[in-house]
DNA sequence: GTCTATATAACGATAGAC
DNA sequence: GTCTATCGTTATATAGAC
């Protein structure tokens, strides 16, 4: 592996091993799950040693949260600066919002990430507890506000909010489960899906126009 | 195990067999997923060895088929049989099919099978492909029916079926494996989220009332 | 020459084989 | 039931930057 005119075992990269190694994390946890990924599989990828991941990860589990986190929250910082700034109507604020998570749900690797908490967090309590407070209750938590905001403004109906946050959040998440697990079943086609899906929110949530 | 009067050390009950080792197989599968569940344990729970269980079950994974397909064929039938007999209101017979899909999500297995697919297909095609074809497809085609007869006759508001159906299902079907996952959050409380989402959807697909 | 990022190698638990 | 291989984790040696 070594490159031909060069002896040297190893580079100091202080500043870029984090972001190799999540990545290389990110590829092989998605692949293959939590407990059958190795980490020496991920050093390899990553170009350095087993031992090396310890020095700024302090478990596979802290690796792990550290990848979910990378992709979570700078999209979460995002969504909530929007939140704080917005003074529009509260149904194009909901609409763009949707429009984040499906993106985040079609571009990145989250969905089989959360695949892999559904599926092994039993047996590795601390993924969950992170991904229970980081993701879904905050992810809950700026939806509620969205509605809350529209039903006091009058635009949407009065409703059990966070039920209807599910009914909404739901659906995109699992479409995406399901295309990563059985494939691309033309049911599960995201184009016409996610389109539909916001219609049918709006019809939920709007107001009765009485006269 | 053994009553104290007899010796014999096992008895021939060819027909309640299978029904005891699937029961033992529910209860291992479901807390221990796919690949972690031994079937010697299956054996030792349902009080006979593991070549007993190959005697009615060419394998694990159609051990697994068979358990998922005893708690969802009877459940599909009988729903389908209500689809074909079934002559007033679309908006009631779908109320009535998803009270049916509560049922099954809260007090089935099912969901922490459902979990076992999402987690564990990946590595065993063969379950996959079960569950796609006898579950998903067969409970897509059923509530399909049920929204095309509402559309057909004015009940319903025309929409994209196939997307209206997972905006349907799959709040039902996620708030089940988020509870499994994530124990009693309590927005994920089950009294309030079912009525709350089943009024969701008669408003996602009301028709439009105009004069 | 000193400091430290990194590799090598060893440890201990656990799971799978025979 | 015992043995063995594997893998997460940690201790120690060494190489690279200044």
């Amino acid at each position: 592996m070594n490159t031909s005119s060069s002896e040297q075992k190893w580079q100091r990269r202080k500043e870029d091993r984090p972001a190799e190694i999540m990545t290389a994390g990110l590829r092989i946890f998605a692949d293959r799950g939590f407990a059958a990924t190795r980490l020496e599989d991920v050093a390899e990828a990553a170009g350095v040693s087993k031992a090396t991941i310890y020095l700024y990860f302090a478990s596979k589990a802290e690796l792990f949260a550290a990848i979910v986190r990378d992709i979570a929250v700078p999209r979460f910082d995002e969504i909530e600066k929007l939140l704080d700034a917005y003074d529009g109507p509260s149904a194009d604020l909901l609409s763009f919002v949707m429009d984040r998570l499906r993106d985040i749900a079609t571009t990145t690797q989250l969905p089989a990430l959360a695949k892999i908490i559904l599926a092994e967090s039993h047996n590795f309590p601390e993924i969950r507890a992170f991904y229970r407070d980081h993701i879904i209750l905050r992810g809950f938590g700026n939806l509620s506000r969205i509605l809350h905001r529209g039903i006091e403004h009058g635009e949407f109906r009065p409703c059990n909010v966070e039920a209807a946050v599910q009914s909404i959040i739901f659906p995109i998440l699992m479409n995406a489960l399901a295309r990563n697990t059985f494939g691309e079943l033309p049911q599960l086609d995201p184009d016409g899906f996610f389109a539909a899906h916001a219609e049918f929110v709006m019809r939920g949530l709007a107001a009765n126009r009485e006269a």
